[in-house]
DNA sequence: CTAACAAGTTATAGACGTATAACTAATGAT
DNA sequence: ATCATTAGTTATACGTCTATAACTTGTTAG
């Protein structure tokens, strides 16, 4: 028998494990029988903690949420700017993304029986962030023109899944902190008001 | 036994069969079962055409690698202005997943053994197209500002994948062409040297 | 110290998916 | 008209994954 641990942690590290090989091997394919292995267990071992495997992921899912979540709070601090919100927003998610690179394709994973994720949701909440952080910006004379607040937020939403998809595609995370603060500033600066480059 | 159709036909069928159940409940999911199913046929029925499932997926990525391909050959037309070249490049690639939308997931999708499938290399043909469309432009003096192509070009590839997770999330492709031209003229006037607005 | 509980084990049932074998009937070439 | 070929069938083997049952041993409360 291998190291026998308290349940909480085990649990954190079967959550963890699971998104690791998310990551690697893509949500679908991530079984019991693979995280019992990458932790050096059985795979009925998995079944202490997690009474059906669709408990897992919805453990996956509400960690996973609560961290968009409070990415959203952390962003809304009514003390700074709506620019310097705008920034936190769009780096927040990336920085979540770094360190939890399965997150995109959970994020369009459908569940055992095909259907929306939760996670969806927290994304829209995301989405209606920063179309309001946005309207925000408006409204204190940053931006220029009258562009509808919502396809502003979509462009700004294009750096995240730009760099997202570039990530799927090469299988590296860095490229997400790497180029996204500088994307990020090109794409805010080429609506800001006074701004030529 | 079902109607009996010449190889060539049932092929393609099979091919527009996966691909429609591939959106419907993600590539992962489809099983020789319910493509027989779609078609009126039994399981084993789908072997007479494809020897190994693999084979299936591999006919259906060179199917989209081609489509991909023939709209760069398609916006990369000399006597066109390197503007209308990115905007048959964009909208294309949005038609393309418009018609097909399975094509997102498909391209971020692992092979059986977890490898790197062609249509990513396709994509990185895409963007690299992209990005010389844009130096064309900037050298023609349409943007402002010295950005670098490649930046230039991950923002406005920005605009698809935007509209692509849009589609992903609330299943309804109609959004890609709906917003698209509106989107793609919005970041490309960002960018434009005259243009305010 | 001991009993109850918790975290693990082995063994295995059952569902589902791919694939093959052996057979059958429609189609097309001679 | 005949016959080979081809597109389909039924039946089934095999592998993989989820899940449960029954047993074992470490941990902790009293």
């Amino acid at each position: 028998m291998s190291v026998r641990k308290p349940a909480k942690d085990r649990k954190l590290e079967i959550v963890q494990t699971a998104l690791t090989l998310a990551f690697e091997t893509g949500p679908e394919r991530v079984t019991t029988g693979m995280i019992a292995k990458s932790l050096g267990l059985t795979q009925p071992a998995i079944y202490k903690h997690f009474p059906r495997k669709d408990d897992l992921w919805l453990a996956i899912e509400s960690t996973l949420r609560a961290q968009i979540k409070a990415n959203i709070l952390a962003a809304s601090d009514p003390s700074l700017t709506p620019i310097a919100r705008l920034r936190l927003l769009v780096m927040g998610h990336l920085n979540l993304v770094y360190k939890t690179p399965a997150l995109p394709e959970i994020m369009v994973a459908r569940n055992p029986r095909g259907m929306r994720t939760g996670i969806q949701i927290s994304m829209t909440d995301f989405f209606n962030a920063l179309t309001g952080t946005v309207e925000e910006a408006q409204d204190n004379g940053f931006f220029r023109g009258n562009t509808p607040a919502k396809d502003l937020a979509a462009l700004i939403f294009g750096v995240i899944q730009s760099l997202v998809l570039r990530m799927l595609v090469n299988r590296d995370p860095n490229i997400l902190l790497a180029d996204g603060e500088r994307l990020l500033d090109l794409q805010l600066s080429a609506f800001a008001r006074q701004g030529d480059e």
